[in-house]
DNA sequence: TTAGCATCCATTTTT
DNA sequence: TGGATGCTAA
């Protein structure tokens, strides 16, 4: 079973003995190590894999890795193993120790926008970029694990000001909600294990070996979470990259890495640097720019792949310019090679870049997907839908009541929900409850009183049922019962309301279908909901489309043939981090854009751009220069073709001829 | 004062 | 493409 790995990846894999960093270089199969590893483990040494939990960021990778690992392990081993991300582990951890935080079992996982909601009732309505930067703050504080009081010190700008300012009173009210944001999820078993060691030695007891993917994007609370489990044996293998750690600005560590060989002195560090994507030529560019960044572990990749074609760059006149130019060389590439569409990807610093690109390709008849865009749960016809299977599980979640009890319109307004969130607040209770009780006609009109119940008594009976009945029918019937598609044609426009049917159609169907493939009702799957991306369900790659996506969208994926656009001073890197001198982080982006490719790479850059109004001439970027000399220059509208160039076209052109297939 | 329309401008995104 | 801002008309 271990033939089919190098000596290095076979190391990582045997190692057991201690706590392991494999430091996996882009390409070099780590995903293959992670699953080897488990399957080594459970079949040859005995491990149970109900003990073992591998770590993800993303569902998307947490599927795909299972996906591998169950095609090495029995059935029941499959099943038993946990392959999760962070927070999923987290939400196991915290609904099953639930009384020991603070929360019933039946908590919400607020999103964004209940937080937002959340910041600008306490701030008194301030602006929603002003909210925003709270909320991030906040995060941040969260993601590092500073409580209130502490955070109360480290005020240094308005921002931070305001945000220490509501963070009692935020972390108060999600409380008052039975309701955690994201990183609730990781803090509060945190927060559990450093008090409740019989707790900590329940959930030690229950994985006894951790694997971590995508090491150097952990934050401060993960990796806590991670000592805290693996406990001072140091029963894990840690898989990362240094080099393409991009995640900084949003609460990844990597000093983590440091701190892993600061806690564990016995650390083994394994290096995998054979890569097997890339063709030489990527590899040393990619080699060569990433020398330029202060090194903790020094990495260098190689591949039997061959030195392969040069790395192109290309200087257009403009964005338009630049756009026009990879419609055309895809379009001629992919002639010559006879590649198919999904074969290229075309990647970009910022995600408005695409919109020029989108217009070019589909000038040229080019299909493409473009990779993010919006989750599917922050649309309003989806959040609708979830507010009430919130309610229904969590009483005390005050902000489902109030969207679920308006949405549709059911005559009950504001003034009615203030006076009805009056006297739950005397009564320190939850709207739902509040609703029920004798003192509400007090403070609530008669009629507005009725129409709250019947609505409290409606949920009350649909959530009775959802402990029994299936998810798909019961879905359906609440559908119809509120009037939903009838209420989605009136309040939107025709077109409109007909995707957001069809989105709300795809979403019960998928709760139904969930519901029967793990025998879950309803009220099961409503927990973990919030956490799942319907759309990781990996539908692309199916289609004949090239791709487009963000730099670090692209993180993890390969494409035979990449183009890189917009490297430019100021695009990439970034003009706000060349401002606060954060580099580094943007030479690992380039970094992972280069390493993306298999066989060609692209790169292309403007003349001149427009700046707020003004047109200004730019420089290429300076990772252009930083990747050595296996680059070809090519400029402006006429790419010259070299000699060789011309001497392969035409041999391609003679084998086509000759009917001979082309590699 | 406010809804509705036009205009301008973009870091990166998951859970 | 979409969010935020600003301007016009009521």
């Amino acid at each position: 079973m271990l033939d089919q790995l190098n000596a290095p990846q076979r190391d990582a894999v045997k190692y057991l003995d201690g706590p392991c960093l494999v430091l996996a270089g882009a390409g070099s199969g780590k995903t293959r190590v992670i699953t080897q590893k488990i399957a080594y483990m459970v079949q040859q040494c005995g491990l149970e894999a109900r003990n073992i939990a591998a770590i993800t960021f993303t569902n998307k990778a947490a599927r795909e890795m299972h996906e591998r690992v169950a095609k090495l392990l029995d059935k029941r081993s499959a099943r038993q193993l946990t392959v999760c991300t962070f927070h999923a582990l987290g939400v196991r951890i915290v609904r099953q120790e639930a009384q020991h935080v603070g929360l019933k079992p039946q908590f919400s996982i607020l999103d964004t926008s209940d937080l937002q909601q959340i910041l600008a009732e306490l701030s008194g309505n301030a602006d929603k970029a002003t909210i925003k930067g709270i909320q991030w703050t906040i995060s941040g504080w969260k993601n590092a694990l500073i409580p209130p009081e502490e955070a109360v010190k480290l005020v240094t700008d308005e921002t931070s000001h305001a945000a220490a300012k509501l963070y009692p009173a935020y972390e108060k009210t999600l409380r008052a909600y039975q309701g955690v944001d994201f990183d609730d999820l990781i803090a509060l078993p945190v927060r559990l294990f450093d008090s409740h060691e019989d707790a900590l030695e329940r959930w030690r007891g229950k994985l006894r070996y951790l694997l971590v993917d995508e090491y150097q994007d952990t934050n401060r609370a993960q990796y806590k979470l991670l000592r805290q489990l693996a406990g001072d044996r140091g029963a894990f293998t840690a898989v990362g990259d240094d080099d393409q750690a991009i995640y900084a600005w949003r609460g990844a560590d990597v000093e983590n890495l440091h701190l892993l060989q600061r806690d564990y002195p016995k650390l083994r560090v394994i290096k995998l640097e054979q890569n097997y994507r890339s063709s030489n030529r990527i590899l040393n560019a990619a080699n060569t720019l990433i020398a330029n960044n202060e090194k903790l572990f020094e990495k260098k990749l190689w591949s039997d792949h061959g030195l392969g074609e040069p790395i192109q760059v290309t200087l257009a006149r403009d964005p338009e310019h630049e756009a026009e130019l990879v419609a055309m060389k895809l379009t001629a590439h992919k002639f010559e090679f006879k590649t198919h569409f999904r074969d290229y990807a075309i990647l970009y610093r910022g995600n408005h870049q695409a919109r020029i690109i989108e217009q070019q390709l589909r000038n040229h008849h080019i299909p493409y997907v473009m990779s993010g865009g919006q989750s599917f749960f922050d649309r309003a016809e989806i959040r609708d839908l979830l507010s009430y299977l919130r309610l229904m599980a969590n009483p005390d979640d005050d902000l489902a009541f109030i969207r679920a009890i308006t949405t549709p319109r059911r005559g009950v307004g504001a003034a009615t929900l203030e006076a009805l969130g009056n006297y739950a607040g005397r009564r320190h209770g939850s709207l739902f409850n509040a609703t029920f009780e004798e003192g509400a006609a007090e403070h609530v009109p008669a009629r507005q009183l009725e129409v709250v119940r019947k609505f409290g008594s409606f949920i009350k009976q649909l959530d009775h049922r959802a402990y029994k009945e299936p998810a798909g029918a019961l879905l359906e019937e609440l559908l119809r019962a509120i009037g939903y598609q009838a209420w989605l044609m009136e309040s939107c426009e025709v077109k409109e309301a007909e995707t957001k049917w069809r989105n709300v159609r795809d979403f019960v169907e998928w709760l139904a279908r969930r519901g029967e493939e793990d025998q879950k009702t309803l009220h099961e799957l409503v927990q973990t909901v919030a956490l799942i991306n319907m759309l990781d369900k990996g539908d692309d790659g199916e289609v004949d489309a090239v791709q487009l996506a963000t730099l670090h969208a692209s993180k993890g994926l390969e494409w035979p043939h990449v183009f890189l656009i917009g490297v430019e001073e100021g695009m990439l890197p970034h003009q706000s981090s060349i401002d606060e001198d954060k580099i580094e982080e943007e030479r690992r982006l380039m970094y992972v854009g280069v390493t993306r490719a298999q066989r060609s790479l692209t790169i292309t850059a403007c003349e001149r751009r427009r700046f707020g109004g003004e047109i200004r001439m730019i420089e290429a970027s300076r990772f252009i220069d930083e990747m050595g000399d296996g680059l070809r220059r090519a400029s402006k509208d006429d790419v010259p073709v070299s000699q060789d160039e011309g001497r392969a076209r035409l041999a391609n052109l003679r084998a086509m001829l000759a009917g001979k297939p082309q590699a």
